[in-house]
RNA sequence: GGGCGUGUAGCACAGCUGGAUAAUGCACCGGCCUCCUAAGCCGGAGAUCGCGGGUUCGAAUCCUGCCGCGCCCGCCA
């Protein structure tokens, strides 16, 4: 608890000074305690021990002798080596109902750039895809609720081989032909029958068996290497046939995103490095550096094993034939980057560990800062690795109508006097928050596997959860307003010395918001907020329990603040996770 | 073969800048709706923290060796 430790580490370090210690290690060794029943700031005092000649326990009870009382401090106790302090719940409340969660600390405004998802145009968004969009909208909006100004961006691929493929079935194959050959495949689902994204993936897929199974796919792959190598010298004509190829597809994608509360401020497309020549002068640039080397063939590349690179060290930069290399491209987008925002933070699967290093190394080498980076591994099936070739994947689409359907047979289940729209409503907000929490609630770098169950799970632990305690406090807040009548204004009160313990669970739980969220932004965590919100609504059940805001007719002013700070902290929060807070459910 | 990551109760998952009794959810056992929404609350049971060594007053956490799993090691994107 950073605003308890910032009103009382100058006791403690007189404290240790007066008997003997260094004050100054305090800083480092005073910190949260472990369980929330030891108190809410611990001091172990074994690192004292050699130095003043005496046993911990010592050390502790004489600290706890000698420190001086603050009015932030409830209890302070020693045991076994510890000096445990335990905030007044007073003092707790009258700072957090004046100044609000803000635990002091400063927050000078960030500028940010957050590139996510920028998942290849050519199919709908699947489940695999989604903790890229997932982890990184919840991060550009975690961003946001600490302050920062936040520019969310999606890197558009509108010039590779994916995109090529696309372009060239659309422009050669006929309905009759995709159909013919991807007979013996699922149906594509009718609910999607007019969505672009659903569609166009026809296209694409029968292309790639073409590709490898048809007698002509050597003439197909010469057709489609024409188009790359186009696309790659900025030949207008085919980037404009590649954009009316892919565009349909990444609208689709994007109305799926949108139902997740998932939106960017800029689309960037990677072919306008080539165009506007950045592309060209980066590569003249990389020449020029002493680590880059020419292939047999004049390919170029950067020895990045004298940078440090730890396996294949020699990074290509220009292929034989003089073209780019999307990783080249890459660089260039970067640089760009730079120009637009001092503090740039990309959502990269694992697989792009090697080429991060390698972009990151280069941009060093340029004189240029590296980006941070949020990596997190894949999303797998039970079955094993999703893969849209072989069919087993899990389509966005699919996934939150089963999601809404599945919230809507709770509705209808527990509420069954709410009419259909309202339903519908419920369902739909459930869903959606079921499925992100569902997929940030994990640590971005363990393997996920997805299984429908935990998705559409709606009990402790999940989204539902959070919601419910939320329109708890939406239900309590409606009441006091009823109960007021024409007079608004809340009620006056004043802040009771015994407090029940939910109560004192909830304030100490509401006092840690600003600490957990500081840690997520620094390190790119958005897991442990989602954990601290679990938490906090967790602490409100609590108080719910116990502290009655309305009893025998009349509101208690101080209980009524006290769930009004929840509950707009559990609403920010939320917001932050994507999770839609309802008022009613 | 090399690099990076990961391994914690039956399942899932937190803790990993070293600190006390390893947190939480599901599943399991028991209790709570004449009282602000029971999608809730209270209690119980369940863990050789992958295995072996080392550092330390103290190791799930740091170092090291082994084992399992994932990803990467294209003049692809």
């Amino acid at each position: 608890m950073e605003l308890l430790k910032a009103n009382v580490i100058t006791l403690v370090e007189a404290a240790l000074e007066a008997i003997g210690g260094d004050g100054k290690l305090v800083k480092s060794v005073l910190q949260p305690a472990r369980e929330a029943d030891q108190g809410d700031l611990t001091l172990p005092c074994f690192p004292f021990a050699k130095a003043l000649r005496k046993s911990p326990l010592s050390i502790a009870e004489e600290l706890c002798a000698t420190m001086e009382p603050h009015e932030s401090i409830g209890e302070i106790h020693a045991v076994n080596g510890y000096l445990n302090i335990r905030v007044n719940p007073v003092w707790l409340a009258k700072h957090l109902l004046s100044v609000g969660v803000d635990n002091g600390m400063e927050k000078p405004k960030r500028s940010v750039l957050i590139e996510h998802t920028s998942a290849n145009p050519n199919g709908p968004f699947h489940v695999g895809r989604a903790r890229n969009a997932i982890l990184g909208d919840t991060l550009v909006r975690l961003h946001r609720l600490w302050g920062n100004e936040v520019m969310a961006e999606y890197y558009v691929d509108d010039m590779g081989k994916q995109v090529a493929v696309l372009a060239w079935a659309l422009n050669a194959l006929s309905r009759e032909e995709v159909e013919a050959l991807l007979e013996g495949r699922d149906p594509p689902n009718p609910l999607w029958a007019t969505k672009p994204d659903h569609q166009h993936v026809r296209w694409y897929q029968a292309a790639q068996l073409l590709r490898k199974e048809s007698e002509q796919s050597t003439e197909i792959e010469k057709a489609i290497g024409a188009l790359v190598h186009a696309s790659e010298n900025g030949d207008e004509a085919v980037l404009k046939s590649f954009e009316a190829a892919y565009q349909p597809v990444l609208d689709g994608m994007l109305t799926t995103l949108g139902r997740l509360g998932i939106t960017y401020d800029r689309f960037t497309k990677e072919s306008v490095f080539v165009t506007n020549g950045d592309v060209a002068s980066l590569m003249e640039e990389l020449g020029t550096l002493p680590i880059s080397k020419h292939a047999e063939n004049g390919a170029q590349f950067l020895d990045l094993g004298e940078r440090g690179l730890k396996g294949k060290t020699e990074f290509f930069y220009r292929r034989g034939d003089g073209s780019s290399l999307y990783a080249t491209r890459d660089i260039a987008y970067h640089r760009w980057k730079w120009t637009q925002s001092n503090e740039l933070i990309n959502v990269l699967g694992e697989d792009h560990k090697l080429q991060a290093q390698q972009v990151g190394l280069t941009l060093e080498e340029l004189g240029e800062r590296r980006p941070e980076v949020m990596f997190y591994s894949f999303i797998k099936l039970p079955e094993g690795k999703m893969s849209t070739r072989r069919g087993n994947v899990v389509f966005m689409d699919d996934l939150l109508e089963e999601a809404k359907a599945q919230a809507a047979a709770v509705v209808n289940e527990r509420r069954p006097d709410y009419d259909e729209e309202t339903v519908a409503t419920i369902a739909e907000a459930v869903g959606t928050s079921a499925v992100r929490f569902n997929i940030v609630n994990v640590s971005p770098e363990k393997g996920f596997t997805f299984r429908w169950e935990d998705a559409l799970s709606f009990e402790a632990g999940s989204a539902p959860f959070v919601m419910y305690s939320h329109t708890r406090a939406c239900s309590i807040l409606r009441n006091v307003q009823q109960h007021l009548g024409t007079n608004q204004q809340a009620p006056e009160y004043t802040i009771n010395t015994t407090m029940p313990d939910g109560l004192v669970q909830l304030l100490r739980t509401l006092a840690l918001h600003d600490d957990c969220l500081e840690k997520v932004i620094r390190e790119h965590r958005p897991h442990l907020f989602a954990e601290y919100i679990l938490q906090l609504s967790n602490a409100y059940n609590g108080f719910y329990r116990d502290c009655h805001v309305i009893e025998g007719g009349e509101v208690n002013g101080f209980y009524f603040a006290v769930s009004e700070l929840a509950r707009q902290t559990l609403n920010r929060g939320m917001e932050a996770l994507g999770i839609e807070p309802l008022e009613t459910m």
